[in-house]
RNA sequence: GCGCCCAUAGCUCAGUCCGGAUAGAGCGACGGACUACGAAUCCGUAGGUCAGAGGUUCGAAUCCUCUUGGGCGCGCCA
């Protein structure tokens, strides 16, 4: 509806230009928001303001001038010049409740749009390096990212969901060696802990479940393999519990990729080739430099370090150039906010490797507070005091975490209080919104108790709605894939919410003052497609959220 | 020291990209509503120098500068 009633506006300016009602300036961009309050109307514009000057005359004239344009359009029910020069517009009411019809229709697909027009888009996200379970600032990303990839796969793209896995290195060498220190432990022989290793009880899980399958084999090679070989073995136990942590938390991803692989397919080498081919490799200090200030980072960085080791960043120049060689159009990747350093040296890769800079979207998501009872609780997976992802849906249940979490925008931290989610249990916000499809599927139960057949949508007459309420709830209903297609191209899910919020409040207050079974045959039809069209939108958007919609609670 | 992000109601936050009308929610507080399709709901009340100062503008929470206070980054770590 946005979008038409933006084509329309512009089709109106440019007729105003023609008929010699407005002088030939360069015409803004015309922006259409949403009003304060009803009596403000559907839509505004504050265009005419934007344009008063470049037309030297006043924005109200301007305003009434474009208006004159806008007369004897289907949609519009009135227009109007406001305050000091916004143009209002007034939708038909028909125009709202026509949208419970095709909500009803449509059903699962109603809030699809196509602003991405088949466009391929990779989601990277989550990434935990494979040294432990996930913990609660994953989970967040987790949400987020799976909602971002559910909300475009909704907006017309073409979406992947991918894991990288960080397999190589100090981290997986520090978990061979601590998982090597708890199996000699085990063994009955004394080992000194690795300094920096992982003292988390997993660790010790996980040898022992070694132990018990394979005996102490790995006692009998040299220190070195074991290590490598329960590094391996690790790995894989703990990449296990995220697949299932993610499983239960309603994430799935299309590929798992390694850092490892690129190795083993000689990719790091071949973009070391490339970027020295291109002149954007130099040697310092027995190290070899990426100039990435070149590209807007702050300094050059070390790609091989004078070791003869590749560093971190090698490898993911590499990686980021294999998914820019599949051929996705957008790249979007989700880190923690303690990342943000490292952004611009990705760019820089991506722009030296050809692609253009918008290629790669970063979005940085703020690590998350955990609480219990206002008291902070530790995350260091070193210290092996962590709240991990798991602790949590058991505890607050998996609806209430991917909805808490979506609650805010990515760079806000978040505070999670478990003490304080268990205690506004019924009150949380998730409920809020899932009680309205509880409600209404308990109407449609009623209804069709009493003998009440729903009609077909195609069929219902919806003249007999005519309470400023039904606008507002049908309104709403119509806003979802204007809503859908914002936050898309924004990136932004953490406005679906309040959205959702919104249209549930509107609807719990109607419930609560008016019947929608009663004697009235064609009120009562009419009523039933409208809380159908709700409980729709209602489902959908729960669906993006990557949360249930319970027909009973 | 340099760079990035942040500061809006008692608390947690939207709104900032793209300046616009009386700055909005939730939670918490207080007072009401179930013999009605589900009270996990509803109705009402209270609550603000938008951190501070200056600037641009017809108009600033929004843009610019400075100050204060907080977070993060600044490795041949990942």
């Amino acid at each position: 509806m946005k979008r038409f009633l933006t084509s329309l506006l512009e089709a109106a300016l440019r007729r105003a230009v023609q008929k010699g009602r407005l002088p030939e300036v360069e015409l803004p961009q015309v922006v259409l928001d949403y009003p304060p309050e009803g009596r403000f109307g559907d839509y505004a514009t504050n265009l005419a303001m934007v344009l008063a000057p470049r037309c030297g005359m006043s924005p109200r004239e301007v305003a009434s001038r474009v208006l004159e344009e806008l007369e004897g359009s289907e949609v519009l029910s009135r227009v109007e010049v406001a305050g000091p020069g916004f143009i209002n517009l007034f939708l038909k009411d028909e125009v709202w409740f026509e949208a419970l019809r095709t909500a009803c229709l449509q059903g699962e697909g109603y809030g699809r749009v196509d602003v991405g027009r088949g466009q391929r888009v990779l989601v990277e996200f989550v990434s935990a390096n494979p040294t432990g379970p996930l913990h609660i600032g994953h989970g967040r990303i987790a949400a987020l990212g799976d909602t971002l990839a559910r909300l475009l796969e909704r907006a017309g793209y073409r979406v992947e969901r991918e894991y990288y896995i960080n397999d190589v290195g100090t981290q997986m060498e520090l978990l061979g060696r601590s998982v090597y220190a708890r199996y000699c432990e085990l063994s009955g022989l004394r080992v000194p802990f690795p300094e920096e290793g992982y003292r988390g009880d997993y660790i010790r899980e996980i040898a022992e479940g070694i132990l018990k399958e394979e005996g102490r084999r790995y006692l009998e090679v040299p220190e070195e393999e074991a290590v490598r070989r329960l590094a391996e073995r690790a790995k894989e136990v703990i990449l296990g519990w995220i697949r299932d942590d993610l499983e239960r938390f309603r994430v799935s991803f299309d590929r798992w990729s390694s850092e490892r692989s690129l190795y083993e397919a000689g990719e790091v080498q071949e973009v070391l080739e490339e970027l020295r081919t291109k002149g954007l490799l130099y040697e310092r200090e027995g190290a070899l430099w990426f100039k990435s200030t070149l590209f807007g980072d702050e300094k050059d960085r070390v790609v091989v370090r004078a070791s003869g080791a590749t560093t971190y960043f090698a490898s993911d120049i590499a990686y980021h150039r294999r998914k820019l060689q599949r051929g996705y159009d957008i790249l979007i990747d989700l880190w923690g906010a303690d990342h943000h350093g490292y952004v611009k040296r990705v760019e820089a890769a991506v722009e030296a490797l050809g692609y253009g800079k918008e290629r790669l979207k970063v979005i940085l998501v703020q690590l998350v507070n955990l609480l219990r009872g206002g008291e902070r609780v530790s995350m260091s997976t070193r210290a092996g005091e962590f709240a991990t992802l798991k602790e949590v849906m058991d505890e607050v249940g998996v609806d209430a975490c991917r909805y808490f979490f979506l609650l805010r925008r990515a760079e806000s931290p978040l505070d999670f209080d478990l003490e304080l989610a268990k205690r506004q249990g019924e009150e949380n916000p998730v409920y809020y919104v899932q009680y309205v499809h509880a409600r209404i599927a308990s109407i449609l139960r009623k209804a069709a108790e009493r003998g009440v057949g729903v009609p077909p949508p195609e069929e219902v007459d919806l003249s007999p709605l005519e309470l400023p309420e039904e606008r507002e709830i049908a309104k709403q209903v119509g806003l979802f894939p204007e809503v859908v297609e914002g936050m898309a191209l924004s990136l932004e899910p953490h406005h679906l919410p309040p959205y959702l919020h919104r249209l549930a409040g509107t609807f719990h207050s109607y419930y609560n003052k008016h019947r929608v079974l009663s004697e009235d045959r064609a009120l009562t039809a009419a009523r039933l497609l409208l809380v159908q069209g709700v409980k729709q939108v209602v489902r959908n958007a729960l669906e993006l959220l990557g949360t249930t919609a319970p027909e009973e609670m």
